[in-house]
DNA sequence: TCCACTTGTGCAAGCGTTTGAACTTCTTTA
DNA sequence: TAAAGAAGTTCAAACGCTTGCACAAGTGGA
């Protein structure tokens, strides 16, 4: 059925040892065994045992994700879609394939990795979000096993690569300043997520250190979702005194806001500016377009591939944490035009 | 260092082959061995290698799927992130793991399969997306390999799950010719894919039925990006004699038309009406809101793993292709106000 | 009492590779 | 000319598991 490395031997009239030293170029192995093996390997069609081969070296090229589950996951969509893309692009560039599996529940996500940790099935495990107090984190620091997060855990000696989220929420929230704003509020995430935080912390060192009024009301917690942006635009347009800007932790929460302020006949950026974070395709489409910080969602999961990969291969020592630049790109949604007037 | 199952084996008191039976629940094992190896699997936090196992009975529990080029990717972005979801939710549930690899190239791409294939990597392949031609089909059909296609391979005996895409690009136009039009364009997608032919002959077909001109220069092609729609958008606008409603082949690509309509001072849908497929959550979002045909993208992916998994685990002779039912939604961008006056 | 089952378990082969050690055949060196 | 080494190859064990077959002990019918 199937070819196997005995086929080739017999065929080419060697040993399996020697078609095996030949496909893993070991030095000794003549020229001319090793042209004929390899045409006749060639002519047959043969492909190693993926298997076979990892039952020996406990090597599987396969590093492993957990998709996140649907609550959480909508969020990310476009995140999402965008990171698996670099971590696979990547993976497969080094010789790596990606495996997936899904959990519906905490404890799912947990056994499942345990059962790709334990079951050798993986070599290594991407992290696709940073929660706080991760079970999953936890048992693999346990075991030992090779990971790596994107975002961050805390201080813990962990390999990541991350935005400088704090920095992010910080250029941004001073960017609305720079537009004359004194009143700004933020719609922030699930506050199990440490971009949260991070983008929270960047939000008020701003306003701090421009000795802005910070308000408690001015700042609330969502989900990824549309509708959590809609819900948030109903909280501040019936607050007697509103913010005049937002910052907003994701496009597409932002796009929640957006209608919402449109059905009730508010005008972007007049009387609400907004700025939020990732940079999505849309965000140049809607109308406004809208301002937003690109945090290379791609180059996040690139990066992610390539350190774990290496990690796993040789270099244990390597530097811990990698911050993927972000960038501010100012769109219509953000721009005080009456100030530019004057 | 990792335990095995002899491990387990000598702390039970009992062989490997006992344990074996135990963890799949052979009949002639006693109630109290069963038991007790149970227990001491748990204890020992002990997880079958998979590669041992696969090894011997030729089975991963893995389904592969190779990611579209960045070309063609851009595209489906939304389709391709939501059916991923799909696809792995439900192989996930029914104890599948998704393995996923990228080709720079198609030949990258078919050495990828290739790979997955003959180094048995994977139970079987999903493919994403149906291009005319596609010589991974042909390998496939030639290793007499299981997968599924999402979309058909025109009539050629393959399991596909699909929607009726003939159909719902008619159900599309007819919507438009109901609103009043008689001058409609339509705006495709790659020619090497079998959905922008498929939208085709729905367009044409309603056409023809209605007796409405059928206007060469009204079909465009273009890729399933903005720039397309923005392109296709500056072409038609400089018709001498335009078209008044559009079917688009994506919601992208309409986004791109709405840009352009916006940026030159056109009004939808009052100076063109538009109606395009995938309903993405942003169309609902987007100024005004879009027309948009549900093709149920989630279910095509769910679909699939499930009809590839039954193919692989069991009945060979099940329905080859599989129809997922669409749904138009009308929004504003094809409601002809007039009409709905007089 | 004997034979034929049934029940529960162990033995050992085998899945397709890799790899250290051993073996052969040359080549070199003293 | 013998010994030592290099070059090229094969042998056989091992990776962790499954499974057909054999075996032992118990059960029941004639």
């Amino acid at each position: 059925m199937t070819v196997t490395i005995k086929d080739v031997a017999k065929k080419a009239g060697v040993s399996p040892s020697t078609v095996s030293r030949v496909l893993s170029n070991h030095p000794r192995i003549s020229k001319e065994t090793s042209q004929k093996v390899k045409e006749i390997v060639e002519e047959l069609g043969y492909h190693s045992n993926i298997m076979a081969r990892g039952l020996i070296s406990n090597k599987t090229y396969t590093l492993g994700m957990v998709l996140p589950r649907p609550a959480e996951e909508l969020f990310q969509n476009h995140f999402f879609s965008e990171s698996i893309r670099g971590i696979t692009t990547q993976a497969s560039r080094q010789g790596y394939d990606v495996l997936m599996t899904a959990g519906s529940s905490e404890q799912d996500e947990v056994e499942a990795v345990t059962r790709l940790v334990k079951g050798r099935r993986v070599d290594g495990i991407i992290l696709l979000q940073s929660r706080k107090n991760d079970p999953i984190i936890s048992f693999l620091q346990k075991e030992a096993f090779p990971f790596i997060l994107i975002g961050h855990y805390g201080s813990e000696n962990i390999l990541c690569v991350d935005n400088d989220n704090v920095q992010a929420s910080y250029d941004a929230t001073v960017h609305l300043i720079s537009q004359g704003h004194e009143r700004i509020g933020f719609v922030s995430g699930p506050t199990n997520l440490t971009v949260s935080d991070d983008r929270l912390k960047g939000y008020k060192k701003a306003l701090s250190e421009h000795a802005l009024r910070m308000e408690p009301d001015w700042i609330v917690e969502g989900e990824f979702l549309q509708e959590s942006g809609y819900r948030a635009m109903a909280f501040f347009m019936n607050l007697p005194e509103r913010p005049t800007a937002l910052v907003v932790i994701d496009d597409i929460v932002t796009f929640g806001i957006l209608r919402g302020l449109t059905e009730l006949g508010y005008k972007v950026p007049d009387d609400l500016s907004l700025v939020s974070f990732n940079n999505i395709a849309l965000s140049e489409l809607s109308s406004p377009p809208l301002s937003s910080v690109d945090i290379g969602i791609y180059q996040l999961g690139y990066m992610a591939s390539q350190l774990l990969i290496r990690h796993i291969d040789e270099d244990k020592t390597q530097q811990l944490r990698t911050i993927v630049p972000h960038k501010l790109i100012v769109r219509e949604s953000s721009v005080n035009l009456k100030r530019n007037w004057s």
